[in-house]
RNA sequence: CGGGACGUGGUGUAACGGCUAACAUGCCUGCUUUGGGAGCAGGUGACUCCGGGUUCGAAUCCCGGCGUCCCGACCA
């Protein structure tokens, strides 16, 4: 991609109505633009990163059996009062349209999906089952905040599992932590992301959370010494101790929530009547498990996480572009004619390339360069094509060394 | 929802109740420059959030609304 032909531009400041730094560095980058408080834009570099971790997401709940659908945002009140949550949930967006009828915006998907189970499962043979989908929530948060961190839409990923008791679901619940393990070691954030046990809720003793270090999190976590199991805050009262190894050597730390999981049980099957048949012909709850992940709030808490003073630092898992060339000098010198012989090299191998084309001062395409926080660096100019070479720098590092165009590009192998 | 702060060109700021609302940046023209946001010249761009009120006169004072941010409460 051509930086010149762009959507976005760069700016030196961020509005001043934002603080949080995932939110002054997006808007700064061009990756994101606010719309209203809590309601973002993804634009294309934005886009680029959240595709790239709904892509991690998708083949790890592929790989747990999960089967992808798309339901709507826009509900009927009817299913709600079903489950009571049309009048309990604060937070519910309530439409109404000319002819009096109202709707709810979905802020999550119980609602539906339960019954869409059962227009489909109906006998133990069809369990157990597993559904999911990305798609954007609305939450009515009386005090959005933090960005992209906690909106009023956003885009979730929610997978429901479906199973004929609750040992099944159990088992699969377990997997599901391995699978979530997976997800955010892959987006570069494995080792500061902490199971964390939390609220069950009504029906079961515990849920279990999905908490990134970062100082502008909203939770209080106690992480065991010992084999790094984390507690929320919020249930510490009743479970003082390491839940997993019973120790009381545990340390406090912020952390947001990236994602969680949680045991339905049958909350949602008795609601709405949702049964199987079992072997002997007769009828059974569905027991269900459900499993989110916010997909914005996790690209916000990674630029938290790893950002510096001159900007972004992505992963390379979840960078727009994995490599930035720049061309210093003007388009028709050598330094351009060599910078894109550079990038149709790397994207004929697989590598996706922003390519700083602009008409622009060698300081501005730095200080953008930093900016926008692509994980390698490649510097095309007179003085590295003096000797032949270019110059490579990663984003994290401070060090830039000069080497041939084809050693920069095994680095990116 | 309770408390606080703030709304001025695209962005960041300035302006005692009183000239044509200023400066920087961005953007456009031309020249120049190309290893850390370089320079020169010319240009573009604002019903000062909205509605009332006070006043000879309001960006500025008062009232109401809306919006944004922060603290708290809330938050599968």
């Amino acid at each position: 991609m051509r930086q010149s032909q762009l959507f976005t531009r760069t700016r030196r400041e961020a509005p001043k109505d934002e603080v949080a730094k995932n939110a002054q560095l997006l808007i700064r980058a061009g990756y994101i633009d606010k719309l209203q408080a809590g309601v973002y834009t993804y634009l294309p570099l934005g886009l680029r990163v959240l595709k790239k971790i709904e892509t991690i997401i998708r083949e790890e709940m592929n790989a747990m059996g999960g089967q992808e659908v798309l339901m709507p945002s826009f509900h009927p009140k009817e299913l709600w009062q079903k489950t009571g949550r049309w009048d309990a949930m604060d937070d519910l967006y309530k439409v109404s349209d000319t002819s009096g009828r109202e709707n709810a915006l979905g802020p999550t998907h119980e609602e539906v999906v339960t019954p869409l189970a059962g227009t489909f499962l109906s006998s133990y043979r069809d369990l157990p089952m597993y559904i999911y989908q990305f798609q954007n929530k609305f939450r009515m948060e009386l005090r959005a905040k933090s960005g992209i961190l906690r909106g009023r839409e956003f885009i979730m990923k929610d997978f429901y599992s479906f199973h004929r008791d609750e040992a099944d679901l159990a088992e699969y619940y377990a997997q599901m932590k391995d699978a979530y393990a997976r997800v955010f070691e892959r987006a570069g954030i494995g080792e500061r992301t902490y199971l964390t046990y939390a609220s069950g809720g009504s029906f079961s003793k515990y849920s279990h959370e999905f908490q990134m270090l970062t100082d502008v999190g909203e939770d209080l976590i106690a992480i065991c010494d010992k084999c790094q199991i984390a507690i929320n805050k919020e249930i510490r009262e009743d479970q003082p101790n390491c839940p997993e190894c019973g120790s009381s050597d545990l340390h406090e730390e912020k952390a947001i929530e990236v994602g969680n999981i949680f045991e339905l049980k049958t909350k949602f099957s008795d609601a709405f009547g949702l049964s199987y048949k079992d072997e002997a012909g007769k009828d059974q709850p569905v027991v269900m498990g459900c499993y989110g992940i916010g997909l914005g709030r996790l690209m916000g808490s990674v630029v938290e996480a790893y950002a510096d003073e001159k900007g972004i630092v992505w992963p390379d898992a979840i960078a727009p572009y994995r490599v930035h060339v720049l061309a210093l000098g003007k388009e028709g010198e050598e330094s351009f004619t060599e910078a894109e012989k550079l990038c149709a090299e790397l994207e004929a191998g697989g590598v996706e390339v922003l390519f700083d084309d602009r008409d622009a001062g060698a300081g501005e395409k730095f200080a953008d360069a930093d900016l926008l926080g692509l994980p390698h660096r490649i510097v095309v100019s007179k003085k590295t094509l003096a000797e032949g070479k270019v110059e490579y720098k990663a984003r994290g590092s401070s060090e830039a060394i000069l080497c041939t165009a084809n050693e920069a590009i095994e680095k990116l192998a």
